[in-house]
DNA sequence: CGCGTTATGATACGATTGTATCATAATACC
DNA sequence: GGTATTATGATACAATCGTATCATAACGCG
C-alpha cells in the first residue's frame, strides 16, 4: 500500500486517537502503544509520522489550537447577522462553557496541557495566553459595538468589563468541569452579570 | 533508632518533599523514588509510611486541603475587627490568588489534582466541589453583612454575587498561574466589580 | 520490468517505575 | 537481660515506556 498514503490525513487519524486516549485516561499516562492500538495500527507507525513522543503532544497541542479557532469561526459565521450584542456574549460563552461532552474533553485536554506547560519546558506555555487574550478581544469588540448601538450604556468601560467576563468564562468553565457547577446555572449567572450594562 | 519514631512527624516530613517535588518536576511525572531523594531517606521508607504510590498521592491531596483551610482560619484570625466588608473581601482574594511562590506551588498542585481527578477514579473530586463552595459560601456571609451594615446596597443579590465573584477569582486564580495576567491586574479588576455593590 | 524510495512490521534494548522480599538494627517491655 | 516488635536498609522483579534497529513489502518512475 505504501508510496501513496497521505501523510496528513494519516497525521489527522492518529492526532484524533490520541486525543480519544488522552481524554479518557489522562494525558500525563498516555503512550504510544495505547495511541497506536487506539488508531488500530502499530507502535512503528506512530514513531513513524511523529519523530518522537514529544512531537506527538506538541502536535496534540496545536490542534487543540486550530479546533479551537475554527469552532469559534464557524460559530460567528453561521450566526444570524446582526444579532444583539448581548445575545452575541451568551452564544460566545454558551460555546466556551464544557457543555458537551465534546466540549468536555477539549477543556480537559487544554486544562491538561495548561498546567503541563508550567513545569515542563518543552510545552509552550504561549497559547494559553495568546488563547485567552484573543476572546478577550472579541469580547472587547462586541461591548464596543454594543455600546455604541445604544444597546448597552454609553459610560460602559469596555476594557475593564471585558476582562471580568472573560474571568468569569474561565473560572465557570473550570467549574462546570470539575462537576461544582452546570451549565446552565454558569449561563443564567452570567446573564445577570450582563444585566448590568442595559442603560438605565 | 527505631521504636520511637514520631510517626506523624515523619509523615509530614515526606509529604512535604514529594509537595517539593511534585510542583518542581509536575504531579504526574513524581515518582517514590524522587521523593525519597528529596526527604533524604531511602525508597523503603516511603514505602513504610505510605503503603502504595496511591496513598502517597491521596495524603499528598488530604494535606492541601489542610493547609488550605488553616490559612484562611489563620487570615481570618488576624484580621481587624470588624472590617470593612469591602476589605475583607479583597483580602479574601488577595490570599486566594497565586501572589507568591507559596501560593503558585499549591494552585499548581490543586489544579493539578483537580484534573487528575477527572480521568483516575483513585483521586476523589469531592474537594473540588466542596472547596469553592466553602469559599462561596464565605463571599455569601460578609456581602449580607456588608449589605445589613448599609456599607453595600440594600438589594444587593448576595447569592448571585457570590457566585459571580467565586467565579471571577477561580478564573483570574488560573490566568495568574499560567502567566496571562499580573495579580495586581487581578486585584483591581475585582475591586472594579466590587464598587458596583456600593449604595448609589 | 527493474530499481530505488517510501511505508510498515517485528522486535530488541536500556531505563524507570511500583511493589515485594529478605535481612537486620534498635528499642520497649517483662 | 532476653525477646518480641518496630523501624530501616538493600535488593530483586516484573511491567511499562520511549526509542532504536533491521528487515521487508509496496509502489512510482524510468
Amino acid at each position: 500500500m505504501p508510496r501513496t498514503v497521505d501523510h496528513e490525513e494519516r497525521r489527522s487519524e492518529i492526532l484524533e486517537a490520541f486525543v480519544r486516549v488522552a481524554t479518557r485516561e489522562g494525558l500525563a499516562s498516555v503512550s504510544l502503544r495505547a495511541v497506536a492500538i487506539e488508531a488500530g495500527i502499530s507502535l512503528r507507525l506512530v514513531q513513524y509520522y511523529f519523530e518522537t513522543k514529544a512531537g506527538l503532544m506538541q502536535a496534540g497541542l496545536e490542534l487543540l489550537e486550530r479546533q479551537s479557532n475554527q469552532r469559534w469561526a464557524r460559530r460567528a459565521a453561521e450566526l444570524p447577522r446582526p444579532p444583539m450584542a448581548r445575545s452575541m456574549l451568551l452564544t460566545l460563552f454558551e460555546e466556551a462553557l464544557p457543555t458537551d461532552g465534546a466540549s468536555r474533553q477539549f477543556h480537559l485536554l487544554w486544562m491538561s496541557y495548561a498546567i503541563l506547560a508550567q513545569t515542563d519546558p518543552g510545552t509552550a506555555n504561549h497559547p494559553f495566553i495568546a488563547g485567552p487574550n484573543r476572546i478577550r478581544e472579541r469580547i472587547v469588540a462586541i461591548l464596543a459595538r454594543g455600546r455604541d448601538d445604544g444597546e448597552m450604556r454609553p459610560d460602559l468601560d469596555v476594557e475593564a468589563e471585558a476582562t471580568i467576563l472573560l474571568g468569569i468564562l474561565n473560572g465557570f468553565g473550570t467549574a462546570v468541569l470539575v462537576g461544582q457547577m452546570t451549565a446552565d446555572t454558569a449561563l443564567s449567572s452570567i446573564s445577570y452579570q450582563l444585566e448590568r450594562f442595559s442603560p438605565s
